[in-house]
DNA sequence: ATCCTCCCCTAC
DNA sequence: TAAGGTAGGGGAGGAT
């Protein structure tokens, strides 16, 4: 408050409304009734400051509900601040553009902030209802967005015409608009666990960190085919050749992006921040150069920002825009040069050596005016033999300029360079050095490679011995493929209690589950990361971060690689329960899944013969992306090809078009890059049944021709359809509609299902299960029913006992989780499926001898149902552990999941050792219950490999003995099994095994 | 020697 | 109040 009357130099502050208003009514209004109290501390503040927008509010509050319109709006809306300024300045307003400056250097702040809630309330509504919420498709939806903005974005008619009808239909409702917006939405005003139960799916619509994080997932998609074609050339590359690089870095992007519009604001100090709040903690993200020269920086907190500069103008994000820029950006920059290499959103390096006709200087200016001209945002460059001294360079072209570094200055320019200033030189390396007296390049030239090594270890060294002399081997634009996937949250996260933690794991599974699944991958290590507070730091300075804390982390890999958020899940709660953590004191929660397969990889890559042979059916192929396409086109029922687009499994790049039709096509349709089937391959049974504005849009993509096939095929029906009808067939029966993978996190898996008939019958027949649990997604079902294929819905068998269980245990754990809910596990009589339901946790009876093996079934009384099966033949056991309360026994059984049968139980205990503290402590009801289990297991292992493999008991009972130097649990399990041991090698062998 | 887990560091 | 993420590289140290 002291602020605005300070900068109001006399004026009555007023709020935004009434500008808003007064132009609506096309005449000035009485202003009285809009001053802002003297009294800021008033609850009612943020009511009157967020009027500014309140014409947002309320169209976007009336047409939240519409769906479709929905994004437009949020388009609309945030280009008001612009739109006003314009029509304020252009058009007869009595409002003099003097004022409308005022008001927004000295008042806009907050309700800027507010507008950024407002739109982002709206992107709520779009994720409630639309059909994804996953964070890939979060991002995605942003681009979609700016897809279907751009038609918008691209007249100016129609953004005048938007900025108009905000203002204009405003009218005068403002005020008790705060009030409905903060009943309508309480949960807005969450900032951390406790409050908002969506936090996690809430937190990265808002996260720059995150946009920031995961705009390189987007890029990939969006330029597959030009990074495809591009890695190809880089690696027929070859050194020796002078080569010459630009790096090229927009400049001060989050902030110039959000004013590109607002020239008014160029010489300005303008920052871009979620808070305006003079006393907040909110960080400021990025500065614009008038702003600099305050001294203010990204990473500062507003209120140091605003104590160098009261009048610092902050802006919220957009990151919509970010994305659009991002994409002219590329665009130009792909147009120039086929050595793209993205380093972020608004940086990228350029290898002009073999696409160089000019002097690479002005090819840069031109490049940088190109770019001016297509985002009116200014791009610095750098130029040099390598990647290193480009980047160099760059700095020093900032802001909007250039710089060309030859290697003969190279060595001048580094020698008095602060060691800071090198790529992959932080403050901890930097820090390091600093302390032996070596803060420049020059000085660290001196330093031997062996004293680096020493020091930093080889590689670090070596890239420190490298770039003090300005030598980078780098090659521009490898692109490697994803070697993990995560998602983490280290702020707003408090727990009161277990059940809060878990909640919260529960949506950060969710979360990691959709993004593998965006990626098309699955994977077999799971590390949960946990930040807690560390011993004696006090409450963070920082509002609801996560303040000074320690880091701890644990993995479990498992045997069949899983994007299933039922696994997720349950592996992540092992994991947190591992770490034996004091829930209120955490801070921050990371889920990480790394050793990833391709999704179609991973899911085929068991053996069976039987679903091998199916699967590498010709039509196989192209039955597998058929299957997204069919399953994608009715969960949105508009556009089969945005739904195309979204799964990131089948974008190859289009090799046949040019680049530069491509970007085009990318920014105009939305299509990105999914390669187009050969014309021969397509189903025209399927094509048939499209729907017509599909078909025509498919028809587009395939200029044409299309249409002209499925003429000549509809005037030569009789003949039937050959090859055709066969892809169809396979088509329909390997798809399941992938309907709402919101809700069903493990869609990927209900594909198809072999299944033994009989145990006496090696004829195994194919069976299908097809997961119909949602109604929604009828059009790819009906198309799979209308071909009448003849594999359909029959042959689920009566029982698991039916199941050849070598397929079955290769099965993914959801699909089979399904399953063993789904059936009895076994018809009287069968040995293979002695245990009781799975649903029941109760130890296993004691047995007799156990089977030898699952297939020599007859020869121990199979149908002794008290046996319990050893890992070497039925897989019972781990269904039982996995279902089991006891912590320690879902740990083994993950450890087997999906694993072959014939892995060793002293392999799978191994793993084990990293999960000791979750044993049952002493006395616990727990306690005899696992101990119980296991020495059953135990024994019929003994019994199993006494005379077998008495090497493999050896290495158990030595897994045992370390164990049991670590946990009570397991010295007790050891001394109650060892005499059995004994006794049991010493019938067979006439003496004991030594430990 | 090689792999794995649990870190830390770095860049955007 | 405010949204401190994501992913790769690498080192230490232990197991095999």
């Amino acid at each position: 408050m002291k602020n605005l009357r300070a900068f109001s130099k006399g004026l009555p502050v007023v709020k935004p409304a009434w500008v808003v208003d007064s132009l609506a009514e096309n005449r000035l209004l009485n202003c009285a009734p809009y001053q802002i109290s003297q009294n800021s501390s008033s609850s009612r503040k943020q009511m009157k400051l967020s009027a500014f927008f309140s014409e947002k509010q309320n169209e976007s509050r009336h047409l939240g509900e519409q769906n479709n319109q929905n994004k437009d709006i949020e388009f609309q809306s945030s280009s008001a601040q612009e739109g006003s300024q314009y029509q304020s300045g252009g058009c007869e307003s009595e409002v003099s553009l003097n004022n409308v400056e005022l008001l927004n250097d000295s008042l806009s702040s907050d309700e800027l902030k507010e507008s950024a809630f407002e739109e982002r309330d709206n992107g709520d509504f779009a994720v409630e209802e639309g059909e994804y919420d996953c964070e890939t498709a979060c991002s995605e939806r942003r681009v979609n967005d700016m897809d279907d903005n751009c038609g918008v974005a691209q007249s100016p008619d129609a953004k005048s015409r938007c900025s108009n009808l905000c203002s204009t239909s405003s009218t005068g409702s403002h005020m008790s608009l705060p009030l409905e917006k903060s009943a309508a939405k309480p949960s807005s005003r969450s900032h951390s666990t406790l409050t908002d139960p969506n936090f996690v799916e809430n937190y990265f619509k808002y996260s720059r960190l995150h946009f920031i994080g995961t705009w390189r997932n987007r890029y990939r998609k969006r330029f597959s085919n030009l990074l495809e074609a591009k890695s190809i050339k880089s690696n027929a590359d070859h050194s020796g050749k002078k080569k010459t690089i630009i790096h090229i870095d927009m400049d001060c992007f989050f902030v110039s992006v959000v004013i590109r519009n607002m020239p008014d604001l160029l010489d300005k100090p303008v920052a871009v921040c979620h808070s305006d709040n003079p006393k907040g903690t909110a960080e400021i993200s990025s500065a614009n150069y008038p702003a600099r020269n305050y001294g203010i920086k990204a990473g500062m907190f507003v209120r140091d920002a605003k104590a160098r500069c009261p009048h610092l103008m902050i802006v919220p994000y957009k990151f919509d825009a970010y994305e659009e820029v991002a994409d002219q950006f590329y665009g130009i920059l792909h147009k120039h040069c086929s050595k793209v290499q993205a380093l972020s959103c608004d940086e990228a390096f350029l290898d002009m050596t073999d696409c160089l006709h000019d002097d690479p200087e002005e090819v840069t200016q031109r490049i940088r005016s190109e770019i001016f001209y297509a985002t009116k945002c200014t791009a610095s460059a750098g130029i040099a033999e390598n990647m290193l001294l480009a980047r160099l360079a760059t700095r020093s072209a900032k802001p909007n300029g250039q710089c060309f570094i030859p290697s003969e200055k190279a060595d001048d320019y580094l020698s008095s360079l602060s060691i800071k200033a090198l790529p992959g030189i932080g403050h901890t390396v930097s820090a390091k050095l600093k302390s032996k007296e070596i803060e420049y390049c020059g000085q660290l030239r001196n330093i031997s490679k062996d004293a680096l090594h020493k020091d930093f270890g080889k590689k670090i060294g070596d890239l420190l011995w490298n770039y003090c002399r300005g030598i980078d081997h780098s090659v521009v634009g490898s692109v490697q493929e994803t070697k993990s996937v995560g998602a983490e949250i280290n702020w707003g996260v408090r727990f009161n209690d277990n059940k809060d933690a878990e909640h919260f794991l529960t949506n950060l599974c969710k979360e990691v589950s959709l993004r593998l699944q965006g990626c098309g991958v699955q994977g077999r290590t799971i590390t949960l990361k946990v930040k807690t507070r560390r011993e004696g730091a006090g409450e963070p300075i920082k509002y609801m971060g996560c303040g000074d804390c320690e880091t701890t982390s644990r993995s479990m890999t498992i045997a069949g690689a899983t994007d299933s958020f039922v696994t997720l899940q349950r592996i992540a709660k092992q994991l947190f329960s591992a770490l034996r953590l004091d829930v209120k004191e955490v801070r921050g929660v990371g889920l990480a899944m790394s050793k990833l397969e391709h999704a179609d990889l991973a899911r085929r890559a068991p053996q069976g013969n039987m679903l091998e042979s199916w699967l590498a059916s010709p039509a196989e192929k192209l039955t597998k992306r058929r299957d997204e396409m069919l399953g994608n086109v009715d969960v949105t029922g508009t556009s089969a090809l945005q739904d195309l687009r979204r799964s990131g499994s089948i974008s190859i790049g289009a090799t046949s078009h040019s680049s530069e039709r491509n970007l085009k096509s990318d920014r105009s349709t939305g299509v990105h890059n999914v390669e187009l089937p050969p014309l021969s391959h397509l189903d025209l049974e399927v094509l048939k049944n499209l729907p017509p504005e599909i078909m025509s849009e498919m028809n587009d993509m395939y200029k044409g021709e299309l249409q002209g096939l499925l003429n000549t095929v509809n005037s030569d029906k009789g003949k039937g359809s050959s090859s055709k009808s066969l892809s169809l067939t396979a088509a329909a029966h390997n798809s399941v509609p992938a309907s709402d993978a919101k809700l069903q996190g493990y869609r990927d898996h209900k594909d198809c299902i072999h299944l033994e008939e009989d145990k006496g019958k090696s004829d195994k027949r194919l069976s299908e299960v097809i997961a119909d649990n949602d109604a929604s997604c009828s059009r790819a079902r009906e198309l799979v029913e209308k071909t009448k294929c003849v594999t359909q819905l029959d042959w689920m068998p009566d029982s698991l006992s039916q199941a050849d269980f070598t397929v079955l245990q290769e099965l993914p754990e959801d699909v089979k989780a399904d399953l063993f809910s789904a059936l009895p596990l076994h018809r009287s009589g069968d040995p293979t499926c002695s245990t009781s339901n799975v649903s029941e946790s109760k130890p296993p009876n004691v047995g007799g001898a156990g089977n030898r093996s699952r297939h020599d079934g007859g020869a121990d009384d199979p149908k002794d149902p008290r046996i319990f099966p050893t890992p070497g033949s039925s897989q019972k056991w781990i269904e039982q552990f996995r279902v089991s309360s006891c912590l320690i026994l879902n740990v083994i059984a993950e450890q087997h999941t999906d694993s072959s049968c014939t892995r060793p139980l002293s392999s799978i205990l191994e793993p084990v050792a990293s999960f000791l503290s979750l044993c049952p402590k002493s006395g616990s009801e727990e306690w005899n219950e696992t101990l119980s289990c296991l020495s059953e297991l135990l024994r019929h292992y003994i019994q199993l490999k006494v005379e077998t493999d008495i090497e493999e008991l050896y290495k158990c009972f030595c897994l045992l003995k370390r164990f049991a130097s670590a946990s009570e649990f397991f010295l007790e399990l050891r001394d109650s099994i060892l005499p059995f041991l004994q006794d049991s090698v010493s019938q067979h062998y006439g003496g004991t095994l030594h430990f």
